[in-house]
DNA sequence: ATACTTGCAAAAGTTTTGCAGGTTA
DNA sequence: TAACCTGCAAAACTTTTGCAAGTAT
């Protein structure tokens, strides 16, 4: 039985006002500012925890570390920004990427990263 | 100015006699076969030079650790299959994908990974 | 000879786990 | 109170770096 405690409520709240995806450390610095003495491994079980329950995605993005977001029902994309690595999330969705692989290949899911500067970085640069 | 040593040669051979992406931990066991002694550190600058010089690129999954190929002149995608975990390369690329950003966004590259079912695992499933 | 390379050890960064004590239902 | 959670420490992994000794040109 899952309990819901104020680290986990803490957790929560983060997330859900957050317009982007979180780091571990993200997370850790924003909830640590309502729970005293937070830890990182209560931050990352709780991740999990929410996974399982279905609450929250991972998002995973090549060479970089973990995020996380609320679960949404839409399926997303992410935009990695290599200048402040925030990570800022796509609605749109390209169509027709099964027909890129060969025949007799099941196409189950596929991640899309698209990477560059963000529009902060952009006119700050 | 850069020296060819035979820690590089073995290095090379091995990467050109794999069919899909290495790891550096299966290039050090690769090589390993014909240099005494090899280290790993020496397989990462390697590839960190390879890659300076546009021998080589390095392929990064979501979640994965960073795997080696050849330089291809191509642009490439890969497909991962959820079953056997081998990497297969997908030479056609999709356009468009920069309008999937907002605006004020530079996009400066892209990588696309398909998973699934590769066509051995489907018809042996 | 000189500058580049290597092996070894160890640091750094992220992700995980063990455990004793604290908390929730 | 019984099971679940948390904080702290430390392990596990991959990626990087410092340095003295070795090697290619």
């Amino acid at each position: 039985m899952k309990r819901m405690t104020k680290q986990r409520t803490a957790i929560l709240h983060c997330l859900q006002q957050s317009q982007r995806p979180l780091s571990l450390e993200e997370i850790l610095d924003l909830a640590a500012k309502e729970i005293e003495h937070l830890n990182l491994s209560t931050v990352f079980r709780t991740m999990q925890t929410f996974i399982e329950e279905g609450k929250v995605h991972s998002v995973k993005m090549p060479g970089e570390k973990s995020y996380y977001e609320l679960a949404q029902g839409e399926h997303r994309h992410y935009f990695s920004c290599d200048s402040c690595k925030k990570i800022y999330f796509i609605n749109k969705c390209p169509r027709g990427l099964a027909d890129l692989v060969p025949p007799g290949f099941k196409v189950l899911g596929h991640s899309i990263t698209l990477n560059g500067l963000c529009l902060e970085c952009t006119t700050m640069g």
